[in-house]
DNA sequence: GTCTATAGGACGATAGAC
DNA sequence: GTCTATCGTCCTATAGAC
């Protein structure tokens, strides 16, 4: 799935970058320099400054489509399916903190890919703001402004990569448990 | 408080044109062409493109700072000044916007000022935090990881300037009211 | 696969006329 | 207060040697 090809090593390295400065901030002679080569080199793997926020973004976009779909699928109350949502949100930015910088951070200097991304998220928040409504018609979710619990919990796992790297102590089971108690239960006795 | 300078218009415009694009992405030549001048003419209202950055962050970073010093001052439970909390973000979010976005990602390219711009965060975030703890000590909030709960809520107050602006059928002090609920009681039933 | 050299343009900022 | 002209630097990307 990821194979350490040269290619791989400079998105990697590259996500990393983005995430500390952000896409415009970083020059081809940072990202070469980090990586012990001359900017020209890396032309020898990628395309283009550009093509490499595409790989870094829609990889993951494409992979929060993909959950959002499993979790779909699945039987489940509303409630469980929220908790599947944060459990998948905890997942990748788990595992890919740095890609998931730039896509939250970075997604406006998508050029010709910045339709396909943008339709990806569309699709995606109308599949949870979908679980919530069915969640109050059921009654198990209180009759709030959908809107608002939508953000809020979309404001908190969207922020999980700034995070998560801090916390290694705390296990990516806990945390979804966690989070799940909280966002779910609020925090009052 | 805020007269019609022409500096300040100058700073309102960049603020506008760094939430779309971020610090680095826009030029001296883009926020002159947005007011209709000349890049050179920039330069007789402000010193640089790094001042008009400082001024939108630090500005804001002072405004929350004094409204925390004003709730720990106060009176009042633990939820009671969550709650606080909350409004102030709204407030400031809501009047806002545009620098709310500078503050939330551009801040590190902030350069003799960004010290400083980390102890008023740091401070911000200890005293945040204090009153969570204070609050499961008094047992007006659950025994959940302290760490958690402050996330939670910094993410989702930090990612308002985000939405406000598309949501003005509803008023700020709604929202405050529908924020705290869901933040503070939860959406299971 | 990496290098040197460089094209061609955009950048922040300044000087000085009006 | 705005302009034209320009400086010196940095940018992405390409050409071609090794």
């Amino acid at each position: 799935m990821k194979p350490e090809t040269r290619k791989n090593e400079i998105i990697i390295k590259a996500a990393a970058l983005f995430k500390d400065k952000g896409y415009s901030a970083v020059t081809m002679r940072d990202l070469a320099t980090a990586l012990g080569i001359k900017a020209a080199s890396l032309y020898n793997h990628i395309d283009s400054k550009q093509a490499i926020l595409q790989d870094i973004i829609l990889s993951i976009a494409e992979e929060f489509t993909a959950g959002m779909e499993t979790i779909l699928q699945d039987e489940g109350s509303s409630i469980n399916r929220l908790n599947q949502i944060i459990q998948l949100h905890v997942t990748i930015a788990s595992r890919n903190a740095d890609g998931m910088a730039a896509l939250n951070t970075d997604w406006m200097h998508l050029e010709n890919k910045l339709d396909y991304y943008l339709s990806l998220r569309d699709t995606y928040e109308n599949n949870f703001r979908n679980i919530i409504i069915d969640g109050i018609e059921q009654g198990e979710i209180k009759d709030e402004n959908v809107e608002v619990i939508l953000f809020s919990m979309l404001s908190t796992l969207r922020s999980l990569y700034l995070w998560i790297p801090k916390k290694e102590d705390l296990n990516i089971d806990q945390l979804s448990d966690s989070l799940s108690a909280i966002l779910i239960s609020g925090i009052n006795t």
